[in-house]
RNA sequence: GGCGCAUUCGUCUAGUGGCCUAGGACACCGCCCUCUCACGGCGGCGGCACGGGUUCGAAUCCCGUAUGCGCCUCCA
């Protein structure tokens, strides 16, 4: 039998990155087994905002590449056969009415247990479980009720779900086993924590998925860094693709203890995953992601300056800081300006037909060794005085890109503010 | 408080009784490369929570303690 999973959120706001990681193995499991991958949302209402919130998290997983099969379905549309179900539970007297409620009545002893497919065995002594309500008084489903019934009316085999599910676990089976159906196999994923221990949170940094785009971060590379949240290939494995992930990926080699978000470790797979991209897919995305942010920036010059960029940043977030000076004036430092330097360099770059990188270099450099200066010594006043900051892009290159003209107006500024 | 889950370098992890004087990656430190910053290369620092067992032998199995987290709603 082919296997298929779902994931369950509820519409109450963002794309949480730590449900994505769950989203994620269930995605890797159904891809893994050539089974499905459905996705439900859990709302109790239909409300404008929940409405929203359904978009956003389909935008999410659209924009990480996680597909799902068949249509949405909303926890909502099956609220008559939650009560129907109750109802015939109520008639085979394994539950009964509780001041117009309706609980479910849970075993009185033994356990109920279950092989975890990432813990192994679990039990729960039933003298622990309390009867369940199902139905409130208003007649709408409980959770703990509803959902294992769409478990079971979507045919779903196996159920992957964060931790903060364990203690349900018992109930759900309990009420899945009284309608007469074989429960799906549970898989409980740990938790994923910011670096003080605590649930992440905005106070950490990025937190949903549209914090991670707005970052600049590449979607392959999150998905490749969430993968390794709690799963492993084998002892030194880190650098994977979609397929191989895919190809690759086990409940069995899921590990239970809880793991802690490293923003830095996603940094350096972020900038791994950029630099190995062809020159004109890193610029489309580039220039993707500059117009998505609003920047208003010259596209054909945005691309231009992509291969200057694409092995000092691992964040196109970054982009912005690293390249602003050929979009707008940057004042530089004036107490990191050398005058002398200045006015020669722009004496000699004037004279520099075309204004090409390699025209510029030789130039730049034969004016270092004249005026007795170490490369480093030299260049660096000219780049603060061209970009405004003592961290550029190439300077040979950046001053091509930027253009004779302005090269020679912002050399002729600094000058004089040095000299001033 | 009850019940449950968890505990290997700072972080993510490998490890399923001998291959472990515990391997890899990120971070950090040093050196090399170098026009800045990066990239890249080389090297280094650093860990089995604690206490009892079981065993010829334990990071690996059992028990206890500690700590963290989750759930205990007519929330999801």
């Amino acid at each position: 039998m082919s296997v298929r999973v779902r994931m369950a959120p509820s519409p109450t706001g963002f794309l949480h990155i730590g449900n994505v990681r769950t989203a994620l193995f269930n995605w890797l499991f159904a891809r893994h087994e050539d089974g499905e991958f459905r996705l439900r949302i859990e709302n109790t209402d239909t409300s404008r905002e929940v409405a929203e919130a359904a978009e956003q998290i389909q935008r999410s997983l659209s924009w990480l590449g996680l597909d799902w099969d068949g249509a949405v379905t909303f926890q909502l549309d099956r609220q008559a056969q939650c009560a129907e179900a109750a109802q015939r539970l109520l008639a085979e007297g394994r539950a009964y009415e509780d001041e117009g409620a309706i609980r479910f009545r849970m075993p009185d002893d033994g356990v109920t247990a279950w092989d975890d497919a990432v813990r192994g065995r679990v039990e729960f002594p039933n003298e622990k479980l309390e009867d369940l309500v199902i139905i409130r008084s208003d007649g709408r489903p409980t959770y703990n009720f509803a959902s294992p019934m769409e478990d079971v009316w979507d045919g779903i085999t196996h159920v992957i779900r964060g931790e903060d599910h364990i203690s349900n676990t018992p109930k759900q089976l309990n009420v899945i086993r009284a309608v007469g159906a074989e429960p799906p196999v549970y898989a409980h994923v740990s938790h994923v924590f910011g670096a003080d221990g605590k649930p992440l949170s905005k106070r950490h940094g990025s937190v949903t998925v549209d914090d991670f785009r707005h970052e600049g971060y590449y979607a392959p590379a999150l998905l490749n860094f969430l993968a390794l949240l709690g799963w492993s290939y084998d002892d030194k494995t880190t650098v994977m693709s979609r397929d191989e992930l895919v190809a690759r990926f086990t409940l069995a080699r899921v590990v239970s203890s809880p793991a802690v978000f490293d923003y830095q470790k996603l940094d350096w797979m972020n900038g791994v995953y950029l630099r190995a991209l062809p020159l004109d897919e890193y610029a489309e995305a580039l220039v993707a992601y500059v117009r998505d942010e609003g920047y208003g920036w010259d596209e054909q010059l945005v691309r231009r300056a992509a291969p200057l960029v694409q092995e000092k940043i691992e964040r196109f977030g970054q982009f912005p800081e690293l390249a602003r000076f050929l979009f707008e004036d940057v004042p530089p430092d004036p107490d990191l300006l050398d005058g002398a330097v200045l006015d020669a360099a722009r004496n000699e770059l004037g004279r520099v037909d075309p204004f090409t990188a390699e025209r510029i270099e030789p130039v730049l450099r034969a004016l270092a060794q004249r005026l007795e200066l170490s490369p480093r010594k030299a260049f660096q006043p000219i780049r603060i005085a061209v970009t405004g900051s003592k961290i550029s892009p190439g300077l040979f290159e950046s001053l091509e890109l930027l253009g004779k003209e302005r090269s020679l107006e912002r050399l002729s500024a600094a000058a004089a503010t040095a000299r001033a």
